[in-house]
DNA sequence: TCGCAAGCTTGACATTTATCAATCACTTCG
DNA sequence: CGAAGTGATTGATAAATGTCAAGCTTGCGA
């Protein structure tokens, strides 16, 4: 892999910590790759032979059975992901699917479990990164057993305006036919809940929300620190 | 905490490959308590001060939102609760209460995150038991996104068969109304659940399961390895 | 033994969510 | 420009799930 790539890489919690020649040796035995979008790039269940990171772009994690089929989260830059499959050397859990072009590295999970070894400051990031993860899995859990589809989605317009800047006008980040698999609802039940949140302070004209009642929005959403918020 | 409790805490992964000294200075710093049951021990979003293992008895991990509340998992001995927070100095994600009669270690956090640092044995089985621990919370949203509650019950009691020893008749493990919370639905829809079964081969008789047609119950069950197998 | 309490079940009904079909809005491309 | 395709919306309907109230078991203690 060019070097150039490195700082970016670099910059990331799981590699900070990091003593520089093991980064290095860890860099070196790594590739790069730019995928098209819409591509499958990995199956559920197949062994996971690299751990993933996606420099540009974005990328989709879905699951599959009996012919239904969800979408678990979406992947954003600079960001890693199927670290547990790739620590523990287990198959995959989830499809991987390129959204728009996508420039990913690639580390071999060997040379991970090796660098852990090494390194005790990666396997301290390592051990941090996954207990986030787990939470926020948790988090996700526990949306979805606790809350309405409504609920959800009026939860997530308010975590997407707190990533924007908190702007009161802003872009969704998803497809709405994405944006209802996330959520775990069809694309109609979306199309109707959004209407029903115009009660509670929501302007929807496209992909662009307004968030017109703060006040409603929030007093109907009820977030909570310990399902919304991703900082703790 | 008295020594004789040690080879039982020992024989967990998580402890398995310490270094003897490190052992010894973790678990002097331990406490053991015993908890009359239906204790809550710990509340979602207070600060996690201790990592807990169950010894005997069992406990239930819930969380609450909006006057709502759902069972999470219930933890068997012997085994290790909350080690994420713990690991990540953040607040309880789940409350904690005893459902019988539990013994329980305390082991302070500060304790575990020095014992991290200082052994790399020890950190390597706490990154296993993270990575097996969201993956296993991956798993539960998966099933939750993709299977109807009927479907979770079937897949439920094949994974109950199989963790005792595949009989065709077994208990329950769990009051019926915990059973459905954990299952994300009501009583009524459990009881009502259990009936639709009979045609798919589960007879019940109070908390006695009696699987007559292993067959039919697993063609409408479909269990998948990545949802069900709690091995990978 | 009786009676009560707790959990479970059942029925009637309401709400939530999904499904299917049709239409609409918008983009792409010949 | 106009046709075709894709995603979004809408309406009608069905299925899944929840709620409420009542009755049913069962086990325990007075």
């Amino acid at each position: 892999m060019p070097d150039s790539y490195y700082p970016e890489i670099r910059r990331l919690d799981l590699f900070a910590e990091m003593a520089e020649d093991q980064f290095a040796k860890l860099m070196r035995g790594s590739y790069i790759q730019n995928f098209p979008p819409q591509i499958d790039m990995i199956t559920e269940g197949d062994p996971s032979d690299f751990l993933h990171i996606l420099l540009s772009g974005s990328v989709e994690l879905s699951s599959k059975w009996n012919n239904r089929e969800t979408m678990m989260t979406t992947v954003r830059p600079v960001s890693t992901f199927i670290l547990a499959a790739s620590i523990n050397d287990a198959p995959y859990l989830m499809s991987a699917r390129t959204l728009e072009k996508s420039r990913i590295v690639l580390i071999p999970s060997r040379d991970i479990r090796a660098a852990f070894a090494a390194d005790h400051g990666f396997a301290r990031a390592i051990v941090t990164e996954l207990a986030k993860r787990f939470r926020a899995s948790v988090r996700c859990q526990k949306e979805l057993k606790l809350r309405t589809s409504l609920e959800r989605l009026a939860n997530y317009l308010l975590r997407q305006q707190a990533r924007q800047d908190g702007a009161q006008e802003f872009e969704l980040q998803l497809e709405k036919r994405k944006l209802a698999s996330f959520l775990g609802m069809t694309p109609e039940n979306l199309s109707r809940a959004f209407k029903r949140l115009r009660a509670h302070g929501v302007t929807v004209n496209g992909s662009r929300i307004a968030i017109t009642d703060q006040a409603a929005l929030v007093d109907f959403a009820k977030p909570s620190p310990l399902i919304d918020d991703i900082s703790i």
